[in-house]
DNA sequence: TCTTTTTTTTAGATAAGCCTAAAAATATTT
DNA sequence: AAATATTTTTAGGCTTATCTAAAAAAAAGA
Protein backbone atom coordinates (compact mmCIF):
# COMPACT_ATOMS: atom_id res chain seq x y z
CA UNK A 1 0.00 0.00 0.00
CA UNK A 2 1.28 3.08 -1.33
CA UNK A 3 1.45 6.54 1.46
CA UNK A 4 -0.57 9.70 1.06
CA UNK A 5 2.87 11.49 0.07
CA UNK A 6 3.70 8.43 -2.34
CA UNK A 7 0.36 8.74 -3.76
CA UNK A 8 0.49 12.30 -4.44
CA UNK A 9 3.75 12.59 -6.08
CA UNK A 10 2.29 9.88 -8.49
CA UNK A 11 -0.76 12.09 -9.14
CA UNK A 12 1.56 15.35 -10.09
CA UNK A 13 3.96 13.54 -12.05
CA UNK A 14 1.00 12.68 -14.35
CA UNK A 15 -0.17 15.69 -14.26
CA UNK A 16 3.18 17.46 -15.34
CA UNK A 17 3.36 14.26 -17.91
CA UNK A 18 0.07 15.16 -19.38
CA UNK A 19 2.11 18.54 -20.55
CA UNK A 20 4.55 17.27 -22.68
CA UNK A 21 6.30 13.92 -24.02
CA UNK A 22 9.78 14.65 -22.34
CA UNK A 23 11.46 13.43 -19.18
CA UNK A 24 10.48 15.41 -16.54
CA UNK A 25 13.36 16.87 -14.31
CA UNK A 26 13.34 16.81 -10.72
CA UNK A 27 13.21 20.46 -10.42
CA UNK A 28 9.58 20.70 -12.53
CA UNK A 29 8.63 17.60 -10.13
CA UNK A 30 9.80 19.51 -6.44
CA UNK A 31 8.33 22.66 -7.86
CA UNK A 32 5.01 21.00 -8.07
CA UNK A 33 5.10 19.21 -5.36
CA UNK A 34 5.96 22.64 -3.29
CA UNK A 35 9.09 20.85 -2.02
CA UNK A 36 12.66 21.03 -2.22
CA UNK A 37 14.96 19.13 -4.77
CA UNK A 38 16.85 17.09 -2.30
CA UNK A 39 12.98 15.79 -1.15
CA UNK A 40 12.20 15.03 -4.59
CA UNK A 41 15.06 12.91 -5.34
CA UNK A 42 14.52 10.86 -2.25
CA UNK A 43 11.21 10.59 -3.49
CA UNK A 44 11.87 10.10 -7.20
CA UNK A 45 14.40 6.84 -5.77
CA UNK A 46 11.71 5.33 -3.83
CA UNK A 47 9.24 5.78 -6.52
CA UNK A 48 11.84 3.72 -8.88
CA UNK A 49 12.74 0.71 -6.12
CA UNK A 50 8.93 0.01 -6.66
CA UNK A 51 8.88 0.37 -10.04
CA UNK A 52 6.51 3.03 -10.34
CA UNK A 53 8.76 5.75 -11.93
CA UNK A 54 11.21 5.08 -15.07
CA UNK A 55 14.19 7.52 -13.28
CA UNK A 56 17.49 7.82 -14.17
CA UNK A 57 19.97 10.13 -12.43
CA UNK A 58 20.78 13.51 -13.90
CA UNK A 59 18.38 12.30 -17.11
CA UNK A 60 14.68 12.60 -15.57
CA UNK A 61 11.74 10.75 -14.64
CA UNK A 62 8.66 9.55 -16.16
CA UNK A 63 5.77 6.86 -14.52
CA UNK A 64 5.84 3.45 -15.12
CA UNK A 65 2.69 1.73 -16.41
CA UNK A 66 2.01 0.40 -13.14
CA UNK A 67 2.88 3.81 -11.80
CA UNK A 68 0.27 5.20 -14.09
CA UNK A 69 -2.37 2.72 -13.59
CA UNK A 70 -1.52 4.09 -9.74
CA UNK A 71 -1.95 7.51 -10.51
CA UNK A 72 -5.16 7.12 -12.54
CA UNK A 73 -6.96 5.11 -9.55
CA UNK A 74 -6.27 8.75 -7.59
CA UNK A 75 -7.41 11.32 -10.02
CA UNK A 76 -10.60 9.13 -10.63
CA UNK A 77 -10.74 9.20 -6.82
CA UNK A 78 -10.32 12.97 -6.93
CA UNK A 79 -12.51 13.99 -9.54
CA UNK A 80 -15.29 11.66 -8.42
CA UNK A 81 -15.24 12.95 -4.91
CA UNK A 82 -15.23 16.79 -6.28
CA UNK A 83 -18.47 15.61 -8.53
CA UNK A 84 -20.04 14.08 -5.35
CA UNK A 85 -19.55 17.77 -3.36
CA UNK A 86 -20.58 19.68 -6.10
CA UNK A 87 -23.79 17.52 -6.87
CA UNK A 88 -24.65 16.22 -3.83
CA UNK A 89 -23.34 18.73 -1.45
CA UNK A 90 -23.82 21.73 -3.21
CA UNK A 91 -20.50 23.15 -3.29
CA UNK A 92 -19.72 25.10 -5.41
CA UNK A 93 -16.49 24.39 -7.99
CA UNK A 94 -13.87 26.20 -6.66
CA UNK A 95 -14.50 25.15 -2.61
CA UNK A 96 -13.96 21.32 -3.42
CA UNK A 97 -10.06 20.54 -4.85
CA UNK A 98 -8.52 21.39 -1.06
CA UNK A 99 -11.02 18.46 0.32
CA UNK A 100 -10.95 16.35 -2.98
CA UNK A 101 -6.78 16.26 -1.76
CA UNK A 102 -7.81 14.32 1.15
CA UNK A 103 -10.44 12.22 0.15
CA UNK A 104 -8.36 11.21 -3.07
CA UNK A 105 -6.66 8.47 -0.73
CA UNK A 106 -9.18 6.84 1.04
CA UNK A 107 -8.81 3.13 0.30
CA UNK A 108 -12.06 1.21 -1.06
CA UNK A 109 -12.28 -0.11 -4.13
CA UNK A 110 -15.74 -0.87 -3.55
CA UNK A 111 -16.50 2.81 -1.92
CA UNK A 112 -15.16 4.14 -5.33
CA UNK A 113 -17.26 2.11 -7.57
CA UNK A 114 -20.47 2.45 -5.66
CA UNK A 115 -20.13 6.72 -5.33
CA UNK A 116 -19.55 6.18 -9.38
CA UNK A 117 -22.67 4.42 -9.66
CA UNK A 118 -24.56 6.91 -6.57
CA UNK A 119 -22.95 9.91 -8.97
CA UNK A 120 -24.62 7.76 -12.12
CA UNK A 121 -21.47 7.22 -13.87
CA UNK A 122 -20.53 10.74 -14.66
CA UNK A 123 -17.93 11.28 -17.14
CA UNK A 124 -16.50 14.77 -16.01
CA UNK A 125 -15.39 16.37 -12.72
CA UNK A 126 -17.00 20.16 -11.79
CA UNK A 127 -13.72 21.53 -13.65
CA UNK A 128 -15.00 19.65 -17.03
CA UNK A 129 -11.94 16.97 -16.56
CA UNK A 130 -12.78 13.97 -17.56
CA UNK A 131 -13.30 11.23 -14.83
CA UNK A 132 -11.16 7.82 -15.66
CA UNK A 133 -12.90 4.74 -15.36
CA UNK A 134 -12.47 1.61 -13.05
CA UNK A 135 -9.69 0.41 -15.84
CA UNK A 136 -7.91 3.89 -15.26
CA UNK A 137 -8.99 4.39 -19.16
CA UNK A 138 -10.16 8.11 -20.06
CA UNK A 139 -12.89 7.54 -22.51
CA UNK A 140 -14.08 11.31 -22.69
CA UNK A 141 -12.32 14.28 -24.75
CA UNK A 142 -11.55 17.90 -23.08
CA UNK A 143 -12.34 19.45 -26.01
CA UNK A 144 -10.87 22.03 -28.09
CA UNK A 145 -9.79 25.44 -26.14
CA UNK A 146 -11.79 28.76 -26.71
CA UNK A 147 -8.52 30.15 -27.85
CA UNK A 148 -8.54 28.02 -31.19
CA UNK A 149 -12.17 29.52 -32.30
CA UNK A 150 -12.37 31.59 -35.01
CA UNK A 151 -14.48 35.11 -35.02
CA UNK A 152 -18.56 34.73 -34.43
CA UNK A 153 -18.03 30.55 -33.97
CA UNK A 154 -19.42 29.28 -30.81
CA UNK A 155 -19.58 26.52 -28.32
CA UNK A 156 -20.46 25.19 -25.01
CA UNK A 157 -17.84 25.99 -22.29
CA UNK A 158 -17.07 22.21 -21.25
CA UNK A 159 -14.24 22.71 -18.61
CA UNK A 160 -11.17 24.54 -17.71
CA UNK A 161 -7.75 23.25 -18.31
CA UNK A 162 -5.59 24.63 -14.95
CA UNK A 163 -8.88 24.78 -12.39
CA UNK A 164 -6.73 26.70 -9.97
CA UNK A 165 -8.75 28.82 -7.46
CA UNK A 166 -7.93 32.14 -8.82
CA UNK A 167 -9.10 30.88 -12.19
CA UNK A 168 -11.92 29.67 -10.56
CA UNK A 169 -13.24 32.75 -9.02
CA UNK A 170 -12.48 34.76 -11.69
CA UNK A 171 -15.04 33.07 -13.97
CA UNK A 172 -17.32 33.13 -10.83
CA UNK A 173 -17.11 37.20 -10.84
CA UNK A 174 -17.52 37.59 -14.66
CA UNK A 175 -20.26 35.20 -14.74
CA UNK A 176 -19.12 31.91 -16.68
CA UNK A 177 -19.80 28.62 -15.64
CA UNK A 178 -19.24 25.04 -17.29
CA UNK A 179 -22.30 24.92 -19.79
CA UNK A 180 -22.68 28.21 -21.35
CA UNK A 181 -22.92 29.14 -24.80
CA UNK A 182 -20.01 31.23 -25.62
CA UNK A 183 -19.44 32.99 -29.11
CA UNK A 184 -16.76 35.21 -29.78
CA UNK A 185 -16.92 38.42 -31.03
CA UNK A 186 -13.54 39.31 -31.71
CA UNK A 187 -9.90 38.63 -31.28
CA UNK A 188 -7.64 41.59 -30.46
CA UNK A 189 -4.25 39.82 -32.56
CA UNK A 190 -2.22 42.81 -30.45
CA UNK A 191 -2.17 40.95 -27.50
CA UNK A 192 -4.67 37.87 -28.55
CA UNK A 193 -7.26 38.72 -25.94
CA UNK A 194 -11.18 37.41 -26.57
CA UNK A 195 -14.36 39.55 -26.68
CA UNK A 196 -16.94 37.05 -26.21
CA UNK A 197 -20.94 36.77 -25.75
CA UNK A 198 -22.19 34.84 -23.34
CA UNK A 199 -25.78 34.85 -21.82
CA UNK A 200 -26.31 37.79 -23.73
CA UNK A 201 -23.44 39.43 -21.58
CA UNK A 202 -20.43 41.06 -23.69
CA UNK A 203 -17.33 40.27 -22.01
CA UNK A 204 -13.22 40.44 -22.61
CA UNK A 205 -11.08 37.73 -22.12
CA UNK A 206 -7.23 37.65 -21.66
CA UNK A 207 -5.61 35.24 -24.03
CA UNK A 208 -4.30 33.56 -20.81
CA UNK A 209 -8.01 32.84 -19.75
CA UNK A 210 -9.13 32.30 -23.00
CA UNK A 211 -6.33 28.98 -23.55
CA UNK A 212 -8.04 27.56 -20.25
CA UNK A 213 -11.55 27.05 -21.44
CA UNK A 214 -12.27 23.84 -22.98
CA UNK A 215 -14.90 24.37 -25.86
CA UNK A 216 -17.53 21.80 -27.33
CA UNK A 217 -18.35 23.30 -30.79
CA UNK A 218 -22.48 22.51 -31.70
CA UNK B 1 -4.09 20.09 13.57
CA UNK B 2 -3.76 16.77 14.75
CA UNK B 3 -2.52 13.64 12.99
CA UNK B 4 -4.37 10.74 12.12
CA UNK B 5 -2.54 8.98 15.30
CA UNK B 6 -3.41 11.61 17.97
CA UNK B 7 -7.01 11.45 16.44
CA UNK B 8 -7.18 7.62 16.60
CA UNK B 9 -5.85 7.93 19.98
CA UNK B 10 -8.19 10.26 21.12
CA UNK B 11 -11.67 8.83 19.97
CA UNK B 12 -10.38 5.34 21.34
CA UNK B 13 -9.67 7.02 24.72
CA UNK B 14 -13.37 8.62 24.19
CA UNK B 15 -14.88 4.99 24.15
CA UNK B 16 -12.79 3.51 26.95
CA UNK B 17 -13.71 6.89 29.24
CA UNK B 18 -17.61 5.88 28.48
CA UNK B 19 -17.16 2.34 30.33
CA UNK B 20 -15.89 3.39 33.29
CA UNK B 21 -15.30 6.66 35.72
CA UNK B 22 -11.62 5.43 36.53
CA UNK B 23 -8.62 6.85 35.55
CA UNK B 24 -7.88 4.38 32.11
CA UNK B 25 -4.48 2.28 32.60
CA UNK B 26 -2.03 2.39 29.86
CA UNK B 27 -2.24 -0.96 28.95
CA UNK B 28 -5.88 -0.40 28.36
CA UNK B 29 -5.23 2.35 25.99
CA UNK B 30 -2.18 0.32 24.28
CA UNK B 31 -4.75 -2.48 23.86
CA UNK B 32 -7.45 -0.77 22.43
CA UNK B 33 -4.94 0.55 19.93
CA UNK B 34 -3.56 -2.48 19.45
CA UNK B 35 0.14 -1.19 19.74
CA UNK B 36 2.77 -1.76 22.85
CA UNK B 37 2.60 0.21 26.15
CA UNK B 38 5.36 1.78 25.04
CA UNK B 39 4.01 3.49 22.10
CA UNK B 40 0.82 4.53 24.44
CA UNK B 41 2.90 6.30 26.70
CA UNK B 42 4.80 7.88 24.41
CA UNK B 43 1.63 9.13 22.96
CA UNK B 44 0.33 10.26 25.99
CA UNK B 45 2.81 12.25 27.06
CA UNK B 46 2.27 14.33 23.78
CA UNK B 47 -1.13 14.30 24.09
CA UNK B 48 -0.82 15.73 27.76
CA UNK B 49 1.93 18.38 26.94
CA UNK B 50 -0.92 19.57 24.06
CA UNK B 51 -3.34 19.67 27.32
CA UNK B 52 -5.98 16.94 25.29
CA UNK B 53 -5.67 14.86 27.91
CA UNK B 54 -5.58 14.66 32.08
CA UNK B 55 -2.15 12.24 32.68
CA UNK B 56 -0.50 11.19 35.27
CA UNK B 57 2.52 8.99 35.40
CA UNK B 58 1.85 5.69 36.65
CA UNK B 59 -1.64 6.74 37.99
CA UNK B 60 -3.43 6.86 34.75
CA UNK B 61 -5.39 9.18 32.08
CA UNK B 62 -8.44 10.96 31.16
CA UNK B 63 -9.63 13.15 28.02
CA UNK B 64 -9.68 16.85 29.15
CA UNK B 65 -12.04 18.84 28.32
CA UNK B 66 -10.66 20.20 25.29
CA UNK B 67 -9.68 16.17 24.18
CA UNK B 68 -13.14 15.25 24.74
CA UNK B 69 -14.34 18.16 22.08
CA UNK B 70 -11.76 16.84 19.77
CA UNK B 71 -12.69 13.34 20.58
CA UNK B 72 -16.65 13.85 19.76
CA UNK B 73 -15.75 16.02 16.06
CA UNK B 74 -14.35 12.78 15.59
CA UNK B 75 -17.02 10.45 16.43
CA UNK B 76 -19.24 12.83 14.99
CA UNK B 77 -17.64 12.56 11.64
CA UNK B 78 -16.95 8.43 11.74
CA UNK B 79 -21.04 8.07 12.49
CA UNK B 80 -22.18 10.42 9.76
CA UNK B 81 -19.82 8.61 7.53
CA UNK B 82 -21.45 5.54 8.54
CA UNK B 83 -24.62 6.77 8.28
CA UNK B 84 -23.53 7.77 4.17
CA UNK B 85 -22.67 4.78 3.73
CA UNK B 86 -25.17 2.79 4.52
CA UNK B 87 -28.15 5.23 3.34
CA UNK B 88 -26.99 6.12 0.20
CA UNK B 89 -24.40 3.89 -1.04
CA UNK B 90 -26.29 0.82 0.23
CA UNK B 91 -23.45 -0.54 2.17
CA UNK B 92 -24.30 -3.04 4.78
CA UNK B 93 -23.37 -2.13 8.35
CA UNK B 94 -21.04 -4.46 8.80
CA UNK B 95 -18.98 -2.95 5.75
CA UNK B 96 -18.58 0.22 6.87
CA UNK B 97 -16.60 0.20 9.96
CA UNK B 98 -12.86 0.36 8.63
CA UNK B 99 -13.74 3.30 5.57
CA UNK B 100 -15.33 5.63 8.51
CA UNK B 101 -11.86 4.97 10.29
CA UNK B 102 -10.32 6.26 7.06
CA UNK B 103 -12.95 8.94 6.21
CA UNK B 104 -13.50 10.53 9.88
CA UNK B 105 -9.85 12.21 9.33
CA UNK B 106 -11.23 14.28 6.68
CA UNK B 107 -10.61 17.97 7.59
CA UNK B 108 -13.00 20.36 6.63
CA UNK B 109 -16.13 21.39 8.59
CA UNK B 110 -18.27 22.56 6.39
CA UNK B 111 -18.20 18.95 4.79
CA UNK B 112 -19.24 17.74 8.29
CA UNK B 113 -22.16 19.66 8.68
CA UNK B 114 -23.65 19.35 4.70
CA UNK B 115 -22.78 16.04 5.10
CA UNK B 116 -25.08 16.00 7.85
CA UNK B 117 -27.61 18.13 6.45
CA UNK B 118 -27.64 15.75 3.09
CA UNK B 119 -28.25 12.86 5.61
CA UNK B 120 -31.01 15.17 7.13
CA UNK B 121 -29.69 15.23 10.25
CA UNK B 122 -29.76 11.33 11.30
CA UNK B 123 -30.04 11.01 15.06
CA UNK B 124 -28.09 7.64 14.98
CA UNK B 125 -25.45 5.64 12.74
CA UNK B 126 -26.32 2.33 11.61
CA UNK B 127 -25.40 0.42 14.31
CA UNK B 128 -28.09 2.67 16.27
CA UNK B 129 -25.17 4.69 18.29
CA UNK B 130 -25.97 8.48 18.84
CA UNK B 131 -24.45 11.16 16.63
CA UNK B 132 -23.09 14.23 17.93
CA UNK B 133 -24.06 17.20 17.12
CA UNK B 134 -22.15 20.54 15.46
CA UNK B 135 -21.19 21.54 19.26
CA UNK B 136 -20.26 17.66 20.37
CA UNK B 137 -23.12 17.06 22.20
CA UNK B 138 -24.90 13.68 22.02
CA UNK B 139 -28.93 14.29 22.84
CA UNK B 140 -30.19 11.19 21.30
CA UNK B 141 -30.44 8.46 23.81
CA UNK B 142 -29.03 4.42 23.42
CA UNK B 143 -32.18 2.98 24.98
CA UNK B 144 -31.91 0.31 27.65
CA UNK B 145 -30.34 -3.39 26.41
CA UNK B 146 -32.51 -6.51 25.75
CA UNK B 147 -30.93 -8.48 29.07
CA UNK B 148 -32.73 -6.02 30.87
CA UNK B 149 -35.96 -6.50 29.82
CA UNK B 150 -38.51 -9.19 31.51
CA UNK B 151 -40.40 -12.06 29.92
CA UNK B 152 -43.54 -11.06 27.91
CA UNK B 153 -41.85 -7.55 27.51
CA UNK B 154 -41.15 -6.35 23.82
CA UNK B 155 -39.83 -3.29 21.87
CA UNK B 156 -37.72 -2.08 19.31
CA UNK B 157 -33.66 -2.76 18.46
CA UNK B 158 -32.80 0.60 18.06
CA UNK B 159 -29.09 -0.17 18.27
CA UNK B 160 -25.90 -2.33 19.08
CA UNK B 161 -23.31 -1.82 22.10
CA UNK B 162 -20.24 -3.39 20.68
CA UNK B 163 -20.49 -2.75 16.81
CA UNK B 164 -17.77 -5.90 16.52
CA UNK B 165 -17.60 -7.81 12.71
CA UNK B 166 -18.71 -10.70 14.44
CA UNK B 167 -21.74 -9.66 16.33
CA UNK B 168 -23.02 -7.91 13.71
CA UNK B 169 -22.60 -10.39 11.10
CA UNK B 170 -23.93 -12.73 13.50
CA UNK B 171 -27.40 -10.98 13.77
CA UNK B 172 -27.33 -10.69 10.35
CA UNK B 173 -27.23 -14.86 9.70
CA UNK B 174 -30.23 -14.56 12.77
CA UNK B 175 -32.11 -12.49 10.55
CA UNK B 176 -32.06 -9.31 13.29
CA UNK B 177 -31.70 -5.93 12.27
CA UNK B 178 -32.34 -2.58 13.52
CA UNK B 179 -35.63 -1.73 13.86
CA UNK B 180 -37.38 -4.98 14.39
CA UNK B 181 -39.53 -5.76 16.66
CA UNK B 182 -38.33 -8.22 19.60
CA UNK B 183 -40.54 -10.05 21.87
CA UNK B 184 -38.82 -11.83 25.31
CA UNK B 185 -40.19 -15.30 25.34
CA UNK B 186 -38.19 -16.73 27.94
CA UNK B 187 -34.90 -16.60 30.12
CA UNK B 188 -32.50 -19.54 31.12
CA UNK B 189 -31.04 -18.68 34.66
CA UNK B 190 -28.61 -21.08 33.97
CA UNK B 191 -27.00 -19.15 31.37
CA UNK B 192 -28.79 -16.08 30.93
CA UNK B 193 -29.83 -16.51 27.57
CA UNK B 194 -33.18 -15.65 25.92
CA UNK B 195 -35.21 -16.59 23.73
CA UNK B 196 -37.45 -13.84 21.38
CA UNK B 197 -39.81 -13.91 18.93
CA UNK B 198 -38.42 -11.48 15.90
CA UNK B 199 -41.07 -11.79 13.16
CA UNK B 200 -43.01 -14.63 14.15
CA UNK B 201 -39.45 -16.35 14.49
CA UNK B 202 -37.97 -17.95 17.47
CA UNK B 203 -34.64 -17.17 18.27
CA UNK B 204 -32.63 -17.94 21.33
CA UNK B 205 -29.36 -16.08 22.16
CA UNK B 206 -26.93 -15.87 24.70
CA UNK B 207 -26.90 -13.46 27.57
CA UNK B 208 -23.76 -11.80 26.05
CA UNK B 209 -25.65 -10.85 22.32
CA UNK B 210 -28.62 -9.75 24.67
CA UNK B 211 -25.99 -7.08 26.60
CA UNK B 212 -25.23 -5.73 23.27
CA UNK B 213 -28.80 -5.06 21.89
CA UNK B 214 -29.81 -1.55 22.23
CA UNK B 215 -33.89 -1.58 23.40
CA UNK B 216 -36.91 0.88 23.32
CA UNK B 217 -40.04 0.01 24.81
CA UNK B 218 -43.19 0.49 23.09
C1' DT C 1 37.54 24.85 -24.69
C1' DC C 2 37.55 26.49 -20.25
C1' DT C 3 34.80 28.91 -16.76
C1' DT C 4 30.81 29.82 -14.52
C1' DT C 5 26.10 28.85 -13.47
C1' DT C 6 22.39 25.77 -12.80
C1' DT C 7 20.59 21.40 -11.75
C1' DT C 8 20.71 17.27 -9.34
C1' DT C 9 22.32 14.18 -5.97
C1' DT C 10 24.35 12.92 -1.56
C1' DA C 11 25.30 13.53 3.36
C1' DG C 12 23.72 14.40 7.60
C1' DA C 13 19.67 16.25 10.79
C1' DT C 14 15.10 16.33 12.56
C1' DA C 15 10.24 14.98 13.99
C1' DA C 16 6.55 11.52 14.19
C1' DG C 17 5.25 7.11 15.38
C1' DC C 18 6.37 2.85 16.15
C1' DC C 19 9.43 -1.05 18.15
C1' DT C 20 12.44 -4.00 21.79
C1' DA C 21 14.92 -4.27 25.96
C1' DA C 22 15.95 -2.57 30.34
C1' DA C 23 14.85 0.10 34.40
C1' DA C 24 11.66 1.90 37.71
C1' DA C 25 7.38 1.99 40.12
C1' DT C 26 3.44 -0.31 41.81
C1' DA C 27 0.69 -4.36 43.10
C1' DT C 28 0.27 -9.00 44.75
C1' DT C 29 1.80 -13.09 47.32
C1' DT C 30 3.81 -15.49 50.68
C1' DA D 1 7.65 -7.09 55.43
C1' DA D 2 10.04 -9.24 51.85
C1' DA D 3 9.92 -11.44 47.65
C1' DT D 4 7.81 -11.82 43.35
C1' DA D 5 4.98 -10.41 39.59
C1' DT D 6 2.92 -6.91 36.87
C1' DT D 7 2.59 -2.44 34.98
C1' DT D 8 4.59 1.57 33.31
C1' DT D 9 8.23 4.39 31.83
C1' DT D 10 12.70 5.29 29.77
C1' DA D 11 16.50 4.46 26.58
C1' DG D 12 17.86 3.64 22.27
C1' DG D 13 16.70 2.19 17.30
C1' DC D 14 14.18 2.10 12.98
C1' DT D 15 11.39 4.12 8.98
C1' DT D 16 9.20 7.90 6.47
C1' DA D 17 9.29 12.32 4.83
C1' DT D 18 11.11 16.40 5.17
C1' DC D 19 15.04 19.96 5.51
C1' DT D 20 19.95 22.46 4.78
C1' DA D 21 24.52 22.31 3.17
C1' DA D 22 27.92 20.35 0.39
C1' DA D 23 29.41 17.66 -3.58
C1' DA D 24 28.89 16.14 -8.25
C1' DA D 25 27.14 16.41 -12.86
C1' DA D 26 25.29 18.87 -16.71
C1' DA D 27 24.34 23.09 -19.20
C1' DA D 28 25.42 27.69 -20.62
C1' DG D 29 28.54 31.42 -21.65
C1' DA D 30 32.90 33.49 -22.74
MN1 LIG E 1 -3.85 14.34 -1.93
MN1 LIG F 1 -11.08 18.86 -10.74
MN1 LIG G 1 -9.33 6.44 12.15
MN1 LIG H 1 -20.91 2.83 14.21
Amino acid sequence: MLSQAEENYLKEIYALGEETEELLSTNSIAKKMRTKASSATDMLQKLAGKGLVDYTKYKGTRLSKEGEAKAMAIVRKHRLWETFLVAKLGFSWDEVHDIAEQLEHIQSKTLTNRLDAFLEYPSHDPHGHPIPNTNGKIVASEGIILADLKINEKGVLVGVKNATDSLLKYLNKINITIGDTIKVLDIEPFDDSVTIDNNAQQITISGNVAKNLYIKYR
